[in-house]
DNA sequence: ATCCCGAGGG
DNA sequence: CCCTCTGGAT
């Protein structure tokens, strides 16, 4: 693979993905916090229905810590996986109020203490909140990156840190929304639509 | 390796 | 109808 490659490929998604995502709405870092983990295996589309009514319902972490699980399962049931996510957030509330004074962590290893939030929601909680550089490896990027053969490793892992040597580091926090719109769209798990991918002339995998 | 789980696409 | 989905925990 050569840096010409990766250049033509990073140029060509900037021009067509644009440099910046708008993010999550919110007023407060735990609202930011909460908005990501809802958003493992949804759409940002079903997670931004969902919030205007959770957070009108639950005004700060406290509120959340103490409500009924049933009430927070009310809040996002349309979105999937809503037993799990009700569970984590009242749980990571309750930590963030008990342990924590209040206060949403500012660093990875302490976003990771707390119920469920993974290497992948830390990371982007951090990038969005901070503008701290960091490589999410979700579904897409990990499946894109080894079609381009910008990585081969075996879990997200060890692509993330390919990647963070392959990508100039203030690409870092733009690749992993670019990837995934692109990833949704064209770059798709099955069925690839490589005949009107921009990406096809530096990429492996490309097929006929 | 499996489960969670509603929504939307093929 | 069947499949997958911007993860994380067990």
């Amino acid at each position: 693979m050569k840096n010409e490659h990766v250049i033509g490929v990073l140029d060509k998604l900037d021009e067509i993905y644009g440099v910046t995502k708008k993010g999550f709405y919110h007023k407060q870092p735990w609202q930011l916090l909460a908005a990501i983990m809802l958003s493992a295996q949804s759409t940002d589309k079903q997670v931004e229905e969902v919030l205007p009514q959770l957070f009108a319902r639950f005004q700060n972490a406290e509120d959340m810590a103490e409500a009924p699980l049933e009430e927070i399962e009310d809040a996002i049931r349309s979105i999937g996986l809503y037993k799990n996510k009700a569970k984590n957030l009242k749980k990571c509330c309750q930590q963030i109020v008990e342990e924590l004074g209040g206060e949403v962590p500012g660093d990875i290893d302490g976003l990771l203490c707390l119920a469920g939030v993974g290497r992948k929601t830390a990371t982007l909680f951090l990038a969005d909140l901070y503008g701290i550089p960091g490589v999410t490896v979700d579904t897409h990027v990990f499946r894109i990156s080894k079609r381009l053969g910008w990585a081969c490793g075996k879990n997200p892992a060890e692509v993330e840190l390919e990647l963070q040597k392959v990508l100039p580091k203030d690409h870092w926090n733009r690749i992993n929304f670019q990837l995934i719109y692109h990833g949704r769209t064209v770059c798709t798990a099955r069925k690839a639509k490589c005949q009107e991918c921009v990406l096809a002339e530096w990429c492996e995998k490309k097929l006929d």
